[in-house]
DNA sequence: TTAAATATAGTAATCAATTACTATCTTGAT
DNA sequence: ATCAAGATAGTAATTGATTACTATATTTAA
């Protein structure tokens, strides 16, 4: 398909030919981005530890060296995956004041990385919705936690400084925040097209400011 | 566990007790029901035919008695799926003329019948997701479309009749609604509450409508 | 050399699907 | 009406493929 991946070690020698050995902590990130990898292009629950292994050039018992089970696999993935949308959310939001600017640069960047991850939501989604409580539920289900919290804060300033109504149901405007970024994400996924997603995030989030602030604010300067 | 269904054909025969051999047609539409069942409580991609077989009292090999195979099983549960939710928005919006009432009135008997069936969409969000193209999946698809082109002649109604905003954009704005809907559904399964998602829906509704909505339009007469 | 990393080659469990066979209902000629 | 013949719906056992996981041998970098 893509053929990008790590076809180059046939002949050309660098330091690393047949790159065999890798310390145990760099072969865990590798499996980590195999799964997020796979993930993107088939459903999380049914990959297997053989498709892990063969994507990344190893055998399949391999994988076992470097982590005791496959809960820890999807573990390890997690946290990968909370750790790095978390610090891009952060990252985008910091230089914005207004509360408003920031909802939206955090909308754009959670819809960013999800459009450079497709497997990401994915298995946000197939590991949220599972009746098991595996360890992995438990790292998504804070982060989730954290999010609506943090939202719920910044409406609420948003709010008081007058940029939102001030009739505004907080909760449901949260709710709808985080809704919205999950119906583009499904309905791309579906249509397998992270660009449109792109490309419809700031026309819909445009509705749903329309729909949170203050009557006369929103100028349509298009 | 229930003990009702089959036990009772040895003694009393009036019309019919509850016969064991059940004809090929009904027995087809149970299993449709027992696939739904499951699919509200696990993966739906890793429902197996055993446990379909166990939850309708059969034994395994029965299903392909009635069965090609387990993809016509998938079909035939995407076929249930389309022809009902379909139905329960006609029939919520037949009697509305005002296009914003008929939205609000598809919105909630949407959110309604996801309620009634959580296991109606874990399986079209699965299926929609997988890359193999099954013949469920192009079910689900057809059913997408046809609801997309629906809402935006909606949106467009609206707009001409003065109820929405004149440069509203009409595809976000059903992007939107849908997205609304799926994101609702995700955090509703994610928090295993269907009654959350009830009590939720018209408040979020209530903030999409604003945001489509003519400014002065809306009045919060709460 | 030596210890970590990988390969090889297994295991028992589970999957969808098929088989051989049995039980029950339906039908039509008598 | 009756009752063999055929159709229908079921069971139980088994198939080959695939699963997560493991035991042990081999390779390679320091």
């Amino acid at each position: 398909m893509d053929g990008c991946i790590c076809m180059a070690n046939g002949d050309v020698s660098l330091t690393k030919t047949k790159p065999k050995k890798i310390p145990a902590e760099e072969r865990r990130n590798i499996t980590v981005e195999a799964v997020i990898d796979l993930a993107g292009s088939s459903n999380p629950d049914s990959i297997t530890t053989a498709a892990i292994a063969k994507h990344m050039k190893l055998t399949q018992g391999a994988i076992f060296r470097h982590f005791p089970n496959k809960d820890a696999i999807w573990k390890a993935v997690m946290n990968w995956v909370a750790k790095n949308l978390m610090a891009r959310i952060d990252r985008a939001a910091k230089d914005i004041t207004s509360p408003t600017g920031k909802m939206e640069a955090m909308f754009l960047a959670h819809i960013a990385f999800v459009a450079d991850h497709p497997g990401a939501p994915r298995m946000l989604f197939g590991e949220l919705q599972g009746a098991r409580q595996t360890p992995a539920k438990r790292l998504a289900q804070s982060m989730m936690k954290q999010y609506a919290a943090r939202l719920r804060d910044m409406i609420t300033s948003g709010k008081e400084c007058g940029e939102l109504r001030d009739n505004l149901d907080v909760e449901a405007a949260a709710t709808l925040f985080i809704g919205t970024i999950q119906g583009l994400v499904m309905q791309s996924l579906i249509a397998g097209d992270m660009d449109k997603m792109r490309a419809d995030a700031p026309r819909v989030f445009d509705i749903y400011l329309h729909g949170i602030s203050r009557a006369g604010d929103t100028e349509e300067q298009e």
